[in-house]
DNA sequence: AAAACCACTGTAAGCGCTTACATTTTTCAA
DNA sequence: TTGAAAAATGTAAGCGCTTACAGTGGTTTT
């Protein structure tokens, strides 16, 4: 029965499943079931029911639902920017999943930022997500602290790793780096360099120059700090770090390029078509995610793609298996594929000659 | 690995305000107050509450303490698309705001698809959102309904209308699109097209093909139903439409192409760098949005820029100070500006004379 | 025909927190 | 010194929902 303090005021005050129930004559726990587990109850009364639901226009209390049920159907994810669109598909497609399933999806930006991140973390902990799904396997040891403490689900993404503990769904951002560059040492290249994203807080773009270094060693070359330049992801950053490169003598000048990401590879490309500088002909470049407008450049951008669709499917998938008790492989790792286009070519001649 | 100094209260619940209440020696309305008025409660005892929390390793429960206090401080936008980075910066703008109030953002995506975003709306009031950020000024009329039944605050962005009795923070679409037109008629262009994107469902892409119009009819011109082409915003579909509208006797072709958004631009451009068109020589280009990628261009892509952070940083101003009771302008009118790039020139005098 | 079972529905005890109100302690002007 | 206001803290009533448990009839089994 309901204590009926309230039910004086008709005016437009959100119905509540106590006045659902007091609508349809039956008792709350009706209604309830009726919302999770309709099977659960007669025809005629669950008809009832959702009629009068349709005619209040109710719509359910999610946090009294959350706290009543100790879960609240939200999983989080914490992704570096939004600026880049390489995330967007992984995203999408996590989404999609999780909608299917009834799960919402809550989505939060950390700009690289760890201190950030483990911001982000604490709140949608106490927004009460019953997962969360990370960029990389590289986090504040307090991040990993405060949701081992509590038991909170979570699963890394984007980057796979035979070392770390955690769960994770990913690619192995080193060898995928590895194999683009002994691409280019097949192809004659000697004198490489690299613009990288900031290595710092960004493990996968740590790996990625380590993946160059690994292919060169084993041909008895290396990477010269002089060609090594970090740059943050932007176009701009891609561009001075390109003339940065490659106003130098022409023997002294790289003769592949090794970016980061595509957004790094576009400036570079751009920089070089801006300044007459012909690409794969004087220099190769190469870029890494395969982004949309990678192969409508002109030349089209070498690349490395990466399943993200597949990634968000599959860490979905992982956090819905944990949370309904299934068993569920601990780490995932998904291929990657080079993608040759017309960005990268054999070295120039005249370097080699010179040499 | 491990640092060494965590976990001394292994497999322990979650401790709750009541926990930290009774290792503090307090009441737990003396916790409560220490986390949301701290100014309240004196110095001993807050700090002697400070430390229990840390040392107990309390995080808030948000759903509790949404349903008591009847306010979750989550804001949720629903916005289009990721795929298109265009609503990124607005977002993060949103974001960054958001977050200096102590206020979080949850994001969804609805794929363009109205029924879909209802349903997102209905998820996002179940959670308890305290504000709906929505894009475009159209929506479903239940939409609209749900939220009013209930009181819920919402606006919406990216478009700004007279008309509309929401609150809206955006931009003129339809002058914005008469304005880059007018451009092209003092330039000299006769024949134009559009490749917009799809305009169901979408008011602001309708919007910007009725500016069009709008620059046209006001020059006795009009635009034949031949040269408009739909597209959904994507590279491929732009590379189409320009195929479709560029296969053509010389003097049946565009002068002028009016695209929907950038994307649909940068396909247009580089399927014209593809097959050898000229631009602006052989046709002229133009985008909407004025993405990073639009300066780097070559030719540069003449566009209209969007003001998006600002944008973002309104909307959450709006919303902010509708929850703190504050007064606010119920819409905000922002500027576009168009941006003339390398994409853009006179019309071929061959289609002139034999015209 | 009684026992056993079944399909439904109701009862009521919380979930962890906020907050109005009550109570205690401190402050300070007269 | 003293009493009243101010400041600090405690008490306890919910917030709207889920769910174990407890009926309530009707149907089957023995």
């Amino acid at each position: 029965m309901n204590k009926g303090k309230r039910s004086q005021n008709i005016a437009r005050k959100k119905p509540t499943l106590g006045d659902v129930a007091i609508a349809a004559g039956v008792s709350t726990a009706t209604v309830s079931r009726v919302l999770n587990t309709p099977e659960a109850v007669g025809d005629k009364v669950r008809t009832r029911v959702v009629q009068q639901i349709r005619l209040l226009g109710y719509v359910r209390d999610g946090a009294a639902r959350a706290l009543a049920s100790k879960s609240s159907r939200i999983i989080g994810a914490i992704i570096p920017t939004l600026e880049s669109a390489i995330f967007a598909s992984g995203i999408n497609a996590v989404e999609k999943r999780l909608d299917e399933a009834g799960y919402s999806l809550v989505l939060a930006v950390s700009s690289y930022d760890m201190d950030h991140e483990l911001r982000q973390i604490r709140e949608m902990m106490e927004q009460g997500v019953d997962g969360i799904l990370l960029v990389g396997n590289e986090h504040l040891p307090e991040a990993f602290d405060l949701m081992n403490q509590h038991q909170q689900l979570f699963a890394n993404i984007w980057a796979y790793s035979e070392e770390t503990p955690h769960f994770c769904i990913g690619f192995d951002n080193r060898s995928a780096s590895r194999q683009i560059t002994e691409y280019l040492l097949e192809l004659g290249h000697q004198r490489f360099s690299t613009i990288a994203g900031i290595t710092k807080n960004n493990d996968r773009a740590a790996l990625r120059v380590e993946g160059i270094k690994d292919a060169l060693q084993a041909q008895g070359l290396e990477l010269n700090d002089n060609y090594i330049v970090e740059k943050s992801f932007d176009m701009w950053e891609g561009r001075h770090a390109t003339r940065f490169l490659m106003d130098r003598p022409k023997n002294e000048r790289p003769t592949a390029i090794i970016c980061g990401n595509d957004v790094l590879a576009f400036g570079c490309l751009l920089e070089c078509l801006h300044s007459g500088i012909k690409v794969p002909e004087d220099v190769s470049i190469t870029g890494f995610d395969d982004l949309p407008l990678s192969e409508h450049l002109l030349p089209g951008l070498t690349t490395v793609h990466i399943p993200t669709e597949e990634m968000g499917r599959q860490a979905a998938e992982f956090l819905l298996d944990a949370l309904a008790g299934k068993p569920h492989k601990p780490k995932v790792e998904l291929p990657t594929q080079l993608v040759v286009r017309g960005s990268t070519g054999k070295p120039p001649l005249i370097n080699n000659g010179e040499n």
